[in-house]
DNA sequence: CTAGGGTTAG
């Protein structure tokens, strides 16, 4: 605006009225005692130094030109500062190649261009050009270049500025050297960086706040705490700039004592007028878990930015409050604060997290609308926020016209497949990256084990145990976690025990995993022993634990273990229930037959019952056959979902009627399977049609005879080799005639028999069943 | 032209 006015004036008034009424920039321009007179106090060079964009400067140069000022070298080289700082390399080149007599600074201001602006090869390459053309460099030169080498990580190139200084006798130079340690620091190479600190002859606050930002940043948190009390015993007091380098280190070790004595340093030094420091303040407490102090400081802090809502949006979103996410994500909107690349993010990871499909679909068209789509990170969140809201369709789309896809693109995808039960197209996906030759990483093999878990086949599961240590991802505790239930998803919970013992470091989840693999396998004292020992370790179990040692306890009828486990949930370890976590109670005390103690923790419990527990009811009344206390379960099922109720009383005809007749071997499997029931009757096998009804009764042998697992048992018997265990897979429950039978087949084929169901493992030997009959 | 340090993110 400023400029606006002196282009005016400029064009109709005399020089010296302008002039007089910009003392303050004259006195500045004054001071450069080399430049002559007429030309620093000419209005040109004043509207020079009040430029705030492209615009106005191209405003300006023709009056530059017109005043026949564009010789002189001040002008030369304001124009090639302001080309680069508006990030014109080309603009700034050609008025820089456009010199005849190029001076010392041109080459320097040129140098400084390339190396904020443009490659950072670009920038040594101009500096070599700089000293062929016998320029000299000064410090402040290699300042520029290290700056860039730290941002690209290029060690070589950065050591080899470090060399130069050496050689240039520039060692003990504070400035210089606060720049090496920044790129040693930023190349992750903190121990170089920190050799160079300690050589320091004297230490400024500067050089503290930049190895203390260093650790920081390199995952050191603790060094960085320290390094701020060490700092403060050498007499120098911490900056706002030291607070927000080592907060974020706090915020990760989720160290809120330390964090909240950094708090009250800032409350004394009144540091908190400082939006990014409050911000910073926001950003640890959240990160601390302490989501309403966070929120506190967030809702009284003055200057608040796009960086702190961010913040906020996201606390919300990782703690798992997508609500209050998003209700802040409009609340930010109707503020007029423009959202970024990382608001939408925040705000798409709530959407996936609530299964809000029509507010991400809203937030789609805003990413449209704000020009944000060519942020790849945003498409990515797109596509887990679709796949998450089950349309994979439209993730793959997205996809598809992704432009600059990154490997996260890629696991996102995969994952998408995998968690929507595509495992064909999870392999698929997989395959095709490979073939363009992106490397997997951990989150890739995670998504691709936990797909091929879902298949339940031996074979496929160690063909990618075995790609998985090809590709040397086999270090990481996800991916060891996932092989530990992958193992125990296809059957072999030995081999699952046996890798988690392998393993020097566990998770929460590979805990979990195990537990619960011994819950589904009926090995519930196993489960219970593998509880106890991880309650003397140091991982915390959380609210998946429990819910694994419960559904354990359930499957063996561990029952007052299971209550025991639901009360010091909450008693020992604070940790409040969950819907799951009622539903695991219906569960455990229907499933065992305390079908009223169940009905009266229903009644009793603090929230609204939904459609879960009283599925649980339900399967329980039915197993029992309580039909009164299962028709009380099933009406309120149909009042809270009618169509869930609908595929209830599906499941119950499914049951009696699935068959696999569509195989090209039926009638083969058909034959085998009536001589095979034939010799089980001879071992003392008798028939149980009481599950079937409303069928006539010539039927109802025949109808039982057929159902899938007997003839997927049989189809496995007839297509491999005598004595190679037998592993089935039902998505539904397995009824009590199938059970018999396949023990009698255990028995006279001599074969071992895994059946999986949709809630637990049957391993099957020689007449017996490791269930114990309870399931 | 005339130098060095900082915050959010799968």
């Amino acid at each position: 605006m400023g400029s606006q006015v002196l282009i005016a004036s400029l064009s109709t008034t005399p020089q010296s009225s302008i002039a007089s009424s910009s003392s303050r920039i004259q006195h500045t321009l004054a001071q450069r005692n080399h430049i002559p007179a007429h030309v620093y106090k000419h209005p040109a060079a004043i509207l020079l130094e009040l430029c705030t964009s492209m615009e106005e400067l191209h405003q300006i140069i023709p009056l530059i030109v017109k005043n026949g000022l564009y010789e002189e070298h001040l002008f030369q080289t304001k124009l090639v500062s302001l080309f680069c700082r508006y990030g014109s390399l080309t603009e700034a080149t050609r008025v820089f190649d456009s010199i005849e007599d190029k001076n010392d600074a041109v080459y320097h201001t040129m140098l400084k261009g390339y190396a904020q602006n443009s490659s950072i090869f670009d920038g040594f390459s101009f500096f070599c050009r700089m000293m062929d053309d016998g320029v000299q460099p000064v410090v402040y030169n290699f300042t520029y270049l290290l700056k860039g080498c730290g941002e690209s990580c290029l060690v070589r190139k950065g050591k080899e500025v470090h060399a130069q200084l050496i050689l240039n006798g520039h060692g003990g130079d504070v400035y210089a050297m606060t720049c090496i340690v920044n790129m040693y620091a930023k190349c992750r190479l903190i121990d170089d960086a920190y050799k160079v600190f300690v050589r320091f002859p004297e230490r400024d606050l500067v050089c503290w706040n930049t190895i203390i930002a260093g650790y920081a940043q390199n995952g050191l948190a603790g060094r960085a705490i320290e390094l701020v009390s060490q700092m403060q015993g050498e007499g120098l007091r911490p900056d706002p700039i030291t607070i927000i380098s080592v907060l974020p280190a706090v915020g990760n070790i989720g160290h809120l004592r330390v964090g909240k004595s950094i708090h009250g340093y800032v409350f004394r030094c009144g540091y908190e007028r400082h939006a990014n420091v409050s911000t910073a303040l926001v950003d640890m407490y959240l990160k601390c878990g302490s989501l309403c102090i966070g929120r506190v400081i967030f809702d009284k802090m003055c200057g608040r930015n796009v960086v702190s809502w961010n913040i906020m949006i996201d606390g919300y979103a990782q703690n798992g409050d997508s609500a209050e996410a998003l209700m802040l994500f409009e609340k930010m909107l109707d503020d007029g604060v423009k959202p970024t690349g990382v608001t939408i993010m925040a705000a798409l990871h709530a959407c996936a997290d609530s299964v809000d499909l029509e507010r991400g679909q809203f937030i789609h068209r805003l990413v449209n609308e704000l020009g944000l789509h060519p942020d790849v990170s945003v498409m990515n969140s797109l596509i887990s926020m679709y796949c998450k809201c089950k349309r994979v369709d439209i993730a793959a789309e997205i996809f598809k016209n992704l432009k600059g896809r990154t490997l996260v693109s890629w696991n996102a995808m995969i994952l998408g497949y995998a968690q929507n039960g595509r495992v064909i197209d999870a392999l698929n996906h997989f395959r095709h990256m490979k073939l363009q030759n992106i490397e997997p990483d951990s989150f890739t093999m995670v998504s691709i084990i936990a797909a091929v878990s879902e298949l339940s086949i031996l074979c496929q599961g160690k063909w990618i145990h075995g790609l998985v240590t090809r590709t040397c991802l086999d270090g990481n505790v996800f991916v060891k976690t996932a092989l530990v239930d992958m193992y125990a998803k296809c059957g072999a919970i030995s081999t699952a025990r046996k890798l988690f013992d392998l393993m020097d470091e566990r998770h929460v989840t590979t805990w979990n995993a195990m537990i619960d693999g011994y819950g589904t396998h009926g090995c519930g004292r196993d489960a219970i022993e593998l509880f106890r020992e991880m309650e003397n370790g140091d991982v915390k179990p959380n609210n998946i634990t429990f819910l694994c040692i419960i559904s354990a306890c359930s499957h063996s009828g561990f029952v007052e273990e299971g209550i025991r486990y639901f009360s010091i949930m909450k008693e020992k370890y604070g940790i409040e229930s969950t819907m799951d976590h009622y539903g695991a109670m219906v569960d455990l005390l229907g499933r065992s037959g305390r079908l009223n103690e169940a009905w009266n923790f229903i009644l009793n419990m603090p929230v609204e019952p939904e459609i879960n527990v009283f599925g649980a009811m339900l399967g329980a009344s039915k197993i029992h056959k309580n039909v009164e206390l299962g028709e009380m379960a099933a009406n309120r099922l149909f009042k809270l979902n009618p169509n869930d109720g609908g595929y209830y009383v599906l499941l119950a005809n499914m049951y009696a009627s699935a068959s696999i007749s569509w195989h090209s071997h039926s009638k083969k499997i058909y034959a085998f399977l009536e001589t095979l029931i034939d010799r089980i009757k001879a071992a003392g096998y008798v028939s149980d049609t009481d599950s079937i009804h409303d069928v006539e009764d010539d039927l109802q042998e025949q109808m039982v005879n057929t159902h899938s697992e007997k003839l997927a048992i049989a189809f496995g018997l007839l297509n491999t080799r005598p004595g190679t265990p037998i592993h089935i897979r039902k998505n539904l429950r397995v009824c009590g005639d199938c059970h018999t039978a396949t023990k009698f087949i255990s028995l006279v084929e001599q074969r071992e028999i895994v059946v999986r169901d949709l809630h637990r493992f049957h391993h099957f030997k020689n007449g017996t069943c490791s269930c114990g009959d309870y399931w």
